[in-house]
DNA sequence: TGGGATAGTTACCAAAAAGTAGGAATTAGG
DNA sequence: CCTAATTCCTACTTTTTGGTAACTATCCCA
């Protein structure tokens, strides 16, 4: 048991899967990367998300903050504000993120087959 | 619900995360990358993937194959002998996929935390 | 008094993913 | 006749994921 975990932490690509390869991960990461000042508040995000629910969001903004890749910053008012943006190592990402983005938009049509159904 | 799966063939960054965003996609791709002919048996493929199941390599391989990211060859023998190699889509996405192995590697401890249990 | 807004959490349930164990099919080798 | 090798498939079970709805707390506004 101890042996399939280490072999996890060793490999890169399970790192990269497990950390952002859920169903709303990168789609996080790429809105907050597209806005304007690259901040944004958490009903800001989920307007932009419509078919993401309020507790996937906030999960996911909760692992994304874990694993360094978003910063949250807390203002101490009635009623709350939360503020999102990438962190430095989540900006790094970026670059990455879009290359494959436009490797999806450019072989969508040799990819995907419309027959099968999408979960 | 029409609306939602329409939003999904056309949200690139699902169309990425959905065909090899799984647990084992990527693994798999990098491991026909980087054999020597770029072909390799099922049980080869399992050897270097040892905690990875019969059947979800089974699977695995059948799902990148109708992504036609993956070539399946059979040969009509007796023991059936099948070799799997990258298509050219699938080539055309290992730049991508070492980008982000490459990232995964150079980002390692900024991400990880070390107190987080992992799946 | 009674919403509405904000940013969540929690309990509960359904669906999907993944693991285990066994079988099928075929022929060669002992 | 029994076993091994190869590439799966199927049934069963467990684990993980994601959705819904209700709840928290506080203040403002009417």
């Amino acid at each position: 048991m101890a042996d399939v975990k280490a072999e996890y932490l060793a490999c890169p690509i399970r790192q990269v899967v497990s950390r952002f390869g859920d169903k709303w991960s990168m789609l996080v990461l790429y809105i907050l990367n597209s806005s304007e000042d690259g901040v944004l508040r958490f009903n800001e995000i989920r307007r932009l998300m419509t078919d993401c629910s309020q507790k996937m969001l906030s999960q996911t903004l909760k692992s994304l903050e874990q694993s360094h890749l978003v910063h949250r910053k807390v203002y101490p008012e009635v009623p709350p504000r939360v503020e999102y943006s990438l962190t430095d190592t989540g900006k790094s990402l970026m670059p990455v993120l879009n290359a494959l983005i436009a490797w999806s938009k450019e072989h969508f049509n040799e990819v995907v087959d419309k027959n099968i159904v999408m979960g």
